[in-house]
DNA sequence: GCGGACTGCTTACCT
DNA sequence: ACAGGTAAGCAGTCCGCG
């Protein structure tokens, strides 16, 4: 079979064939093109019996062969021997009872077929490869001479291996990943699909009896922009839908949907939100019901998945409720994972509002509704040139993960594909968990919170008041520029060199090796070099062209989330290479580092405000100051500390992690505030704002005096408006969000969860969902927002509340919240400024 | 029987 | 289902108080 020069972006295994699947996606025509495998390779896994005791084994129907291969133990560095059973299907291997997994002790059996086939293979997801009838081979486009050769240089140049026994192995990790990261992304050619099914009361339509009719699909695509509507009987749109979208009307319903799936089957990916548990098998089983014939039905329902036939699924609202992609890519622009919240932060626009129940919504506009939503999905992967889907081409070559597990699986998922293909790549054997956790024996907890496993960052106390001209300064990727200097990975932290122990970890028992470079501490570090020495600064090189910039970018935004995880996964008991003393040394080198660094402040007479695990916010320090304290981490630590930003002042709080800024562009950054915080009613949220925009404004101490009359002018009108119920109902609601079901809730009894049981429809409500109550003046002390008036709100609570939110603002400044609202009280400013 | 001190639960944030 | 550190409000409990 030819193969065009295509992407790979995933796999699976068909139980027809017995063979591994490969799915490509060809930039040329847009279409998806399946390979199978032909090289015979089959799943295996190892045992460290001799073959003589495996008898039972090799006599079962599905073991095709035992061998005796050499593998290298990373436990120990040494090659050993051990048996490799090979099964002649991946359920001889695991995931039935009696598969072999479960009758003897096996490594690497947690291997998914399809994984492990590309492991062995070297076939890298996110990789071009061609095939003019024979076997698979590389087609990467490459980067352009000119660019690699500049780049390569650069590179050489200012990579620096520091803390890696084997330099030489390490400078190949960067050339290794420059080469794969700086391949072009081709654009991505996609459907969003969305239904709409007829209402029914006060509870979610149900996709596994799929009992009501659909009453349209929204479909928006490359070239396509088009809604299918079901006539319903008595009206037919009678006010038109608009330009933007074609409207089809359907008679029949089984017709729609035939015509649905024709239009799906034309793409190579489709995206969805939430299609994995709603729109995707709804639409399967619906078609089932109608007598769709099955060849006719392109819908797949897994257990945790559904997939259309032939082409890739994206569920975006999985993709964007990963932490990982919420807080790291995206900044924390949405804190809930609706629809409505995402695209309102991400595109700045949202559904269709006709402030009805959507049981209300004539034909066209139920048609208006369901196109916009289908439009919404497909621009949150459009949105500033396709950010999205180059991210998750980008983590899948860098996680060696299918383009779909990597949009719905977490970053443990990602970090172990990319650590396991490693493994596979170095003849190193996958240790067990048991193994790893008999050599973390010996590891003291003394973690600072009860019921964690061991301590983290370092935050120093705040010098509360107003300060000008801070500088802020921190370590660029700290914990991964650790992991790389100290040589930190699960197999180079307490290993068994009786040498090493000399290498202390300050501040636990451990100890890290100087005679082998540590797996992850390459892999990490390597990326961590990239991003810091080499992507960031191509994004901004101007002389590039502008895609190839935009690239470099993406790659440092993936490159950022990768980073991020990478210490998580190591103190995370369900990662498979979870292993304490590796993280809890990289926290202890982590506060060591920035309490040498605050103590060569005070040597060098520089004053230290505050600062939290990778941070230090300085008073006033002059460039040859910062100079030496720059140089002086990098020669002690081997760290890059950097200038942050600057602040024209900064307000600290007196609490930790709790302070606002004003850079010197009049930017002001809030951190940790309650007026900034999610559940916090609107009109105090307003109202905080405000103040802080007054006080954005303000140049110099004289400015102040102004700022703090105008404060004590707003603060007064909102607690009049407040007195006199002019507050509508809604901006003095909380909105609190559920970590579970409100029965769920045993120990305590929060206020929000009182609230939310007052509702009627409450057992539709789990986790994520937000409850909106107004704090009134009832026996409970709430209400739900959806049952209160105005009269039952208790103004007294929120002007506490008004009172400790703005107090955080006000207050180091010596202003009043009391004197704002009548109480008189004299604080003098000056003593805030010179005390 | 009541209020203050205290602990624990819950949520939302920071790095 | 990546980590730990912190703030805040409230729920619930304990203890003292002639």
């Amino acid at each position: 079979m030819d193969l065009p020069p295509s992407l790979l972006v995933s796999a699976g295994y068909d139980a027809g064939s017995g063979s591994a699947v490969l799915k490509f996606y060809d930039p040329e025509s847009g279409g998806i093109l399946s390979w199978e495998d032909r090289t015979g390779h089959r799943p295996y896994c190892y045992s460290r019996l001799e073959p003589a005791d495996l008898s039972e084994i090799a006599a079962r129907g599905d073991v095709a062969g035992i061998d005796r291969v050499g593998v290298t133990d990373p436990l120990t560095g040494r090659e050993i021997t051990v048996s490799r059973i090979t099964g002649s299907n991946p359920l001889a291997i695991g995931g039935r009872d009696d598969s072999i997994r479960n009758r003897i002790e096996t490594w690497e059996s947690d291997i998914k077929y399809y994984e492990g086939y590309m492991y062995d293979r070297r076939l890298v997801v996110g990789r071009y490869y061609k095939s003019d009838g024979g076997d698979l081979v590389p087609a990467d486009p490459g980067v352009p001479d000119e660019v690699r050769l500049e780049l390569k240089a650069m590179l050489l140049d200012r990579v620096d291996g520091t803390g890696m026994p084997d330099q030489k192995q390490y400078r190949e990790y960067i050339s290794g990943w420059a080469d794969l990261l700086s391949q072009p992304i081709p654009r991505i050619r996609r459907l969003a699909v969305d239904i709409e099914v007829e209402a029914t009361e006060g509870k979610i339509p149900d996709p596994s009896s799929a009992d009501r009719i659909i009453t349209a699909v929204g479909l928006k695509g490359d070239g396509c922009d088009r809604v299918l509507v079901l006539e319903t009987g008595a009206e037919r749109g009678e006010d038109k839908l608009g330009d933007e979208a074609k409207t089809a009307f359907f008679k029949e319903e089984r017709e729609m949907l035939e015509e649905a799936f024709r239009t799906m089957s034309e793409y190579p990916f489709i995206l969805t939100y939430n299609g994995d548990e709603f729109d995707l098998p709804y639409m399967r089983h619906r078609a089932e019901r109608l007598g769709v014939r099955e060849e006719a039905n392109p819908l797949r329902v897994l257990n945790t998945s559904a997939t259309v036939k032939g082409g890739i699924h994206i569920d975006l609202y999985r993709t964007l409720s990963n932490r990982s992609f919420q807080i790291y890519a995206f900044g924390q622009a949405y804190t809930d994972f609706a629809l409505e919240s995402v695209s309102q932060a991400l595109l700045g626009r949202g559904k269709t509002d006709y402030g009805v129940p959507l049981g209300e919504l004539t034909l066209s506009q139920t048609a208006k509704y369901c196109y916009n939503d289908a439009l919404l999905t497909y621009d949150l992967t459009a949105f500033d040139s396709d950010l999205l889907m180059d991210l998750l081409v980008t983590i899948s070559r860098i996680g060696r993960m299918p383009i779909d597990d990597i949009s719905r699986m977490g970053v443990s998922q990602w970090i172990r594909s990319l650590l396991y293909y490693e493994h596979r790549r170095s003849g190193y054997l996958i240790p067990r968990r048991e193994e790893l956790e008999a050599r973390s024996q010996g590891v003291k907890s003394d973690a600072v919170i009860k019921d964690k496993k061991y301590r983290g960052g370092l935050v120093v106390d705040p010098v509360e008041g107003v300060h000008f001209g801070v500088v802020v300064m921190d370590f660029a990727s700290l914990y991964p520029s650790i992991i790389k200097v100290r040589n930190i990975s699960y197999e180079t932290v307490r290993c068994p060199h009786e040498a090493c122990k000399k290498n202390a970890i300050p501040q636990t028992n451990h100890w890290s090796c100087s005679e082998r470079n540590g797996m992850t501490s390459q892999i990490i570090g390597s990326l961590r070099d990239l991003r810091v020495n080499y992507y960031k600064s191509l994004s901004r090189r101007q002389s590039l062209p502008e895609q190839q910039r935009r690239q470099y970018k993406t790659v440092s935004q993936a490159l950022k989330v990768i980073l991020n995880a990478s210490y998580g996964v190591m103190g995370a008991d369900i990662f498979p290479l979870y292993f304490l003393p590796a993280a809890e040394a990289t926290t202890a080198i982590g506060r060591h580092t920035i309490l040498e660094t605050i103590r060569g402040c005070g040597e060098d007479g520089i004053e230290v405000l505050y600062g939290d695990t990778d941070s230090i916010f300085v008073k006033d320090p002059t460039e040859e100051q910062m100079g030496r304290l720059i140089e002086r981490a990098k020669r002690d630590h081997g760290v890059d500390l950097e200038v942050d930003k600057r602040y024209r002042y900064c307000v600290l709080s007196g609490r930790k992690k709790n302070y606002f800024g004003v850079t010197d562009a009049g930017k002001v950054d809030v951190k940790g505030l309650t007026g900034k915080k999610s559940h916090t009613p609107r009109t105090i949220k307003d109202l905080f704002y405000e103040l802080v925009d007054v006080l954005a404004s303000v140049e110099n101490e004289d400015g102040f005096r102004r700022a703090k009359r105008q404060i004590s002018e707003r603060i007064a009108a909102w607690a009049g408006r407040l007195q006199d119920g002019r507050i509508p109902l809604g901006d003095l609601a909380f909105n609190v969000m559920l970590s579970k079901a409100p029965r769920e809730y045993t120990k305590t009894i929060p206020q929000h969860i009182r609230a939310a049981r007052m509702m009627k429809d409450h057992d539709n409500l789990g986790r994520g969902d937000r409850v909106s109550f107004v704090k009134t003046l009832n026996k409970s002390g709430v209400k739900p927002l959806s049952m209160a008036s105005i009269g039952d709100v208790d103004a007294t609570k929120y002007l506490e509340f008004a009172e400790s939110v703005i107090e955080q603002v006000i207050s180091p400044l010596g202003i009043e919240f009391d004197e704002a609202v009548g109480k008189p009280k004299q604080a003098g400013l000056e003593e805030y400024f010179y005390g």
